[in-house]
DNA sequence: ATAAAGTATAAACCATACTATATGGTTGTT
DNA sequence: AACAACCATATAGTATGGTTTATACTTTAT
């Protein structure tokens, strides 16, 4: 697909997309049959790329932390031990991520019941 | 406390700390009884919600919106349901994060598997 | 009394993550 | 052929969340 249906599918704009592929976080392809144009075109795992991207930006992770995930995700070059080493602390600082959610959590429940009782 | 001691305690440097007070997320006051300076102090309470600050942020949450999560918290001027209406609604936040994170971890952990299963 | 350390304010500067604008080429429709 | 709709690249501008620098006054230690 070319960039205004990556767009339509991931609800991101093409400005955003074109952003995300210059800044390294994934890349389209020129069909090397057409030599008129340049135009890119992406696969479904750009797609899957770009979910991840939202969710993670969501939850406070910085672009350049993701594309770091995101690189060895598929990634050729490094050693199996390093890929799992990489992803686990991941899953580490999502976890740290949650743990602090649930504080913040209890916090606001916290400030309800104050609320309810005038102490607040 | 003064701003060094109130950097110390919350592990904020001085020129962050600053920059909270301008934008709004609390405020210090001048002891009226010192007429030679206007040296401001801080009490536990600027303490707690800068441990709010870095929690919220931490996990995604803006200065806008952790800003007006602190100003609904000791406000007079709202109306109780209405307090507690915004609190809630933070709540509700807070929780689409947490199921966001738990999807990103299931991602993640079934990118260990593959990465174990070498289709990755 | 004077140097060092602390405080306040304002303004400039910076990085991140976009967003908009300008320019120019391509494709598709009529 | 012409016109809209689409694509690519480059560059500038914007918003957020700070950091740095400059200036000046106050307090504290010696």
């Amino acid at each position: 697909m070319l960039i205004n249906e990556l767009s339509k599918r991931t609800s991101v704009s093409i400005a955003t997309l074109r952003y995300y592929e210059n800044y390294g976080m994934f890349k389209g392809v020129s069909d090397e049959k057409v030599r008129t144009n340049n135009y890119k075109h992406y696969d479904e795992l750009v797609v899957e790329k770009i979910e991840i991207i939202k969710g993670a930006k969501e939850v406070g992770f910085t672009l350049a932390e993701i594309k770091d995930l995101l690189e060895n995700w598929h990634s050729e070059q490094l050693s199996v031990e390093k890929k799992i080493a990489v992803v686990n602390s991941k899953i580490n600082e999502v976890d740290a991520k949650i743990h602090q959610l649930t504080e913040v959590k209890k916090l606001l429940a916290r400030c309800i019941e104050d609320i309810e009782n005038g102490r607040c």
